[in-house]
DNA sequence: GGGCGCATGTAATGAGTTACATGATTGA
DNA sequence: TCAATCATGTAACTCATTACATGCGCCC
């Protein structure tokens, strides 16, 4: 249901087509959503025969012809309705990447402090590629999602670095 | 990926049967993964086609027959690697939830607000189921799983209501 | 001339959910 | 006696991914 707000609100301001949709999802949403081509390609197609999207097809030069959506009123209707439900409402949410953290007694502490210190680098790889992005509009308005994706990133890599901290002082305790 | 691990962990220290193992899950995982009965049932039945878990039926009174699965020692060796796999990797996370956030500027002002207002609410509903179950663990070790959750919980919480008084400053900024 | 970018898709597969089926037991 | 609990599943469906197909244009 989010893939079709976000579709349908990027289509809101001008008529695209799946391509170039993509290739912004891609460079500036990626994390926000992974959807590949064909979901975008067959999410579009469904949006038009929900009446949701109009399509005219247009051709620059002697390219592959390119399939330009347009948000419908209904469409525009509808994205409304999809934005108020996506605001108000807060699904629990789970991380199913925290499952293992339920049996670490089942390693030896010394080497689920190692796996876990991976872990914690690969979140600070993440951090540096975002962290500035949000610097960089920093004093204007940082776009809200951004600024959350980052918030969560921090929250895990605090949490994570606070429990290696606890896990050192009372080594081999678990096994 | 995560369910596999979670369910051969499950069965790591006792064999049970299907429904038990549901039960477990709904009282006390929910939080950690939402898996439906014909899921978990289809993910047992693949598991013992993969011998990663041997089944043997037992009858308890007249009720229906059970299948109780046992951990294979290759199961078991499969289990660490998933185990492993899982702790010491991080998938950059995505949030389809905030997806609104993008599109804040198509609502009016103060209706945006109310509508995070909900959201608020419901986080905070959230919140007072789980934050006791840290709770009474406290002095004990609180189960890693439980507190990075409410970890998570918290950050969002925290986030939201800055974001609302953020937005409280300049009232009709966006349009 | 070889590979990448543009632009659209199809087909096969997988993962998961919903709704339904079955049939006995237990408690109000 | 009626509903809930125990216990297992099947069938139909949705959603999304992967791998593949097509064919022109552009640049080195």
């Amino acid at each position: 249901m989010s893939r079709e707000l976000l579709l349908l609100g990027l289509l809101r301001r001008w008529g695209t087509h799946g391509y170039q949709l993509m290739d912004f999802l891609d460079t500036h949403l990626a994390f926000l959503a992974d959807l590949k081509k064909p979901t975008a390609y067959a999410l579009l197609e469904r949006l038009r025969r929900a009446g949701h999207v109009s399509v005219s097809t247009e051709r620059a030069g002697n390219r592959p012809e390119r399939r330009v959506y347009q948000l419908t009123p209904a469409g525009a209707a509808h994205f409304q309705h999809l934005l108020r439900a996506n605001l108000q409402a807060f699904a629990p949410p789970r991380f199913p990447d925290a499952t293992g953290l339920y049996f670490l007694d089942a390693l030896p502490a010394d080497e689920a402090k190692t796996l876990l210190q991976e872990r914690l680098a690969a979140i600070d790889r993440c951090l540096a590629e975002f962290r500035p992005k949000v610097a960089e509009h920093q004093g204007l308005a940082v776009h809200p999602v951004l600024d959350h994706y980052v918030v969560h990133l921090e929250a895990d890599r605090t949490w994570l670095a606070g429990f290696l901290g606890r896990e050192v002082i009372q080594p081999g305790r678990r096994r």
